[in-house]
DNA sequence: GCCAACGTTGGC
DNA sequence: GCCAACGTTGGC
């Protein structure tokens, strides 16, 4: 049987929100320039599941849920001389930056706090709380991922 | 807006 | 390949 993956991607929802995603139905997942979070990109599988985590906005958390549906996408921003996100050192070739497409699943009725996140799980078991992690996309355990979701229901 | 913790860059 | 300088992230 097949096993599905869950990740937590991060995004600052005054720059893109899951209302926004909500909205759009599916987007790619544009403007990652960090390696570590590139190879979780790149990890991922089609119907893969991922939370919605909003960072750098109070408070943040995880508000929400989605799938993956495309994997080994080149991010186009990459490309784009105009875009903060261009890379003039990648080429169409072989392009340094791939990312997903992802479709939007559900908006969680009650977010999940950080504080709730750093008092449930240790360091150990979810990334995200580790002291000093910045990886804007990261695994979860499915133990940790079913623990998030029975939370909710 | 501050700033600690990281990651990246580039001179040597 | 070292490491100082610089840029970014993201909680607070």
């Amino acid at each position: 049987m097949d096993s599905v993956n869950y990740w937590l991607m991060k995004s600052e929802p005054e720059v893109y929100s899951i209302t926004d995603l909500q909205k759009q139905r599916e987007t790619i997942w544009d403007g990652v320039r960090n390696y570590q979070a590139r190879n979780f990109l790149r990890q991922m599988q089609i119907g893969d599941l991922a939370f919605f985590y909003h960072s750098n906005t109070n408070p943040p958390g995880i508000v929400g849920l989605m799938r993956i549906v495309k994997t080994g996408i080149a991010d186009p921003t990459q490309f784009e001389p105009t875009s903060k996100y261009y890379d003039p050192k990648s080429s169409s070739d072989s392009p340094r930056w791939q990312t997903v497409v992802v479709e939007y699943m559900e908006t969680f009725s009650h977010p999940i706090l950080l504080p709730t996140l750093k008092e449930k799980f240790s360091s150990d078991e979810l990334l995200l709380v580790r002291p000093g992690n910045r990886l804007s996309v990261m695994p979860v355990t499915s133990a940790v991922a079913k623990k998030i979701l029975a939370e909710l229901s």
